[in-house]
DNA sequence: TTGTGTTTTATTGCCTCC
DNA sequence: GGAGGCAATAAAACACAA
């Protein structure tokens, strides 16, 4: 209350009026309750039939005295006074004008006092509430960040697995083409083709036989493999079986045209192992700027894809 | 005892509802 | 326009360390 307002003093449970409308409040004084001679802040500025209303007259002069000529101080609620508000905030933190009135009398307090006492309490019990939403928002993005992180690792050590698999199988086919053909000059190109063609990602494809990765991966790991009980003596079992090379590479199965050489040349075959198709003399096997390094007697074996 | 930070009581001004 | 709620704020009371 701003000083210089209208009298006041203090008493036990009363309180400075407020300057709202609040023609109830200023109606309502309680001499009888319980609470009083609590430490509230008191005063009265109340007027009654125009004039000054001055509680505890009947109490006696001294008391009044007392306290009249006091500085006006703010008391605290007595601890019994706080109890049986908070008691009643609990059951229903808004305060209806009969209820607060009810409340008033019980404890000895101005309505106004506990008006403006529901009100500090329901910004407390806001403050409150927000601290413990905030807890359980932290406490959630805290959980979704754990899971996110451990995804994270499975992701990395999937994508290693991945590698290892890759490079194994590369190292398994490389072995392989040692054993089978006895050339390890060609084995760079070929596998440098295909190492690149599996790092290019799904837009590449793949040049000799397998079009796909995928292909490639199933084809060669299920034809190269040295364990597998199909490969005998570094040639494939099924390759003695049948007797058709094509088993392994799939040829195309066009009759050479030039323009499925085109189509080839232009979607499949990767510029840095092939030719320019129509630079290559296709009567004979590839033998210019890209067979792999092949020498002339090898070069027969990759005579069928052409 | 005193300085400082926190809590509590109360005021003010604005907004919404009837 | 009045009543009541709320946010921001003032100021007194209180707690506590140095």
């Amino acid at each position: 209350m701003p000083s210089g307002t209208v009298f006041s003093t203090l008493l036990p449970n009363q309180t400075a009026p407020s300057t709202s409308s609040q023609p109830l409040d200023s109606l309502f004084l309680s001499a009888s309750s319980p609470f009083l001679g609590s430490r509230s802040m008191v005063s009265f500025a109340d007027f009654q039939g125009g004039k000054r209303f001055r509680p505890y007259d009947e109490n006696g002069d001294e008391e009044i005295d007392e306290y009249f000529h006091q500085p006006e101080k703010k008391r605290r609620l007595s601890l019994e006074q706080v109890h049986f508000l908070e008691k009643s905030f609990d059951e229903d933190n808004k305060l209806e004008p009969e209820r607060k009135i009810r409340l008033a009398k019980e404890i000895g307090l101005q309505p106004r006092q506990v008006a403006i006492w529901f009100q500090n309490r329901r910004a407390r019990w806001k403050t409150k509430q927000l601290e413990k939403d905030y807890d359980s928002l932290q406490a959630s993005y805290n959980d979704l960040k754990t899971n996110y992180d451990s995804l994270l690792r499975e992701k990395d050590k999937l994508k290693a697995e991945v590698a290892s698999l890759t490079e194994k199988v590369f190292g398994r086919e490389k072995q392989e083409g040692n054993m089978e053909q006895g050339v390890g000059s060609m084995q760079e190109p070929q596998q440098k083709c295909l190492i690149d063609s599996a790092s290019e990602g799904e837009g590449s494809k793949v040049s000799i036989g397998a079009s796909k990765e995928e292909d490639i991966s199933s084809a060669k790991s299920d034809i190269f493999d040295s364990e597998s009980p199909h490969y005998v003596d570094g040639v494939h079992s099924a390759l003695l079986e049948t007797g058709d090379s094509s088993y392994v590479f799939e040829p195309d199965q066009s009759d050479g045209s030039q323009d499925e050489e085109d189509n080839l040349s232009k979607t499949l075959l990767p510029h840095y192992i092939f030719p320019k198709l129509e630079d290559v003399d296709y009567s004979d096997p590839p033998n210019s700027s890209c067979h792999f390094g092949i020498s002339e007697e090898d070069q027969a074996i990759w005579s069928w894809s052409y």
